[in-house]
DNA sequence: ATAACATGTGGGAAAAAGTGGGAAAAGATA
DNA sequence: TATCTTTTCCCACTTTTTCCCACATGTTAT
């Protein structure tokens, strides 16, 4: 199983489609992928059958009853769209999936191992400026684990 | 069996209809809903076979000589109304359904695996205002399921 | 260098989805 | 019964989405 790697730059065009990469695209087993918010400002694509793993893992034993419950499926599984890749090798991001990430033109696009995110270009800039610092902190505390 | 999934916007007309999402309609199987009650500021919607099951579980399971089981059945059992899905795709939503969710203009329709909610947009919003941070404090606790 | 291919981008046309509203049917009120 | 309101059914318009094809750019191979 191929894992996601690379950071990109492609452009949202006026209909809400982007280019999947390449080099991410051809990792993706069949033609679609599963899309929905992400925890930052940002969009997070699974390949089907990490998907099923992911959400299986956050539905199964847990009660519509629970409070908790029902924040962590509006907000990941609800938004959650099963996404054709056309034959251009594009996605087309539905419109409250857009609205959420703030994507406007210019998107960054990550693979991170098991998934990919999205991100609109300034946004994905000022998550960095507001987090470079937690970040330099938290490579302290993986010192350990570091070679 | 499909499931629902997908975060959509749509309309409510003067006469009390909303159109079902193509997306979400695609999954049910015959051409009515089970509506009702939810337990926040929102309605669920059942295909009939997941109501079923739902109401089997509500009412088998606990007395009805505990206040509490009367509680809930009379919340969310006692509220229920079948409704039939028109050609147009749209569902009418009954006068006493609107006013418990508040319904106005703009809906937001959710698909949650097994069963569907609708919300009024802004009530949406405000929901999401008050319970952004208890989400980010599940979605810490979560972190270590993330793969 | 040129051809062949891969990749990203744009846009036209057809189909699908969402929305509004008229008219018939059903029900309520006097 | 006659009138008025509400509901249901159907049609039509508008917007959005989908499906194609075309082009530009950059890379690889001959």
């Amino acid at each position: 199983m191929g894992l996601f790697t690379g950071e990109f730059r492609n452009t949202l065009d006026d209909k809400g489609r982007v280019s999947l990469p390449a080099r991410l695209r051809s990792e993706v087993t069949g033609s679609t992928v599963i899309m929905t918010q992400g925890i930052d400002k940002c969009l997070w694509l699974f390949p089907p059958e990490a998907w099923n793993d992911f959400s299986k893992k956050l539905t199964e034993s847990v009660s519509v009853f629970h409070a908790r419950t029902r924040l962590v499926q509006r907000r990941i599984i609800a938004p959650a769209q099963d996404i054709e890749i056309d034959k251009a090798g594009r996605i087309g991001i539905p419109q409250s999936l857009r609205e959420f990430a703030g994507l406007t033109k210019e998107c960054i696009i990550l693979g991170i191992n098991r998934y990919m995110e999205v991100w609109d270009a300034e946004q994905y800039r000022l998550y960095w400026q507001e987090n470079e610092e937690d970040f330099q902190a938290a490579a302290e505390e993986l010192g350990t684990i570091l070679f």
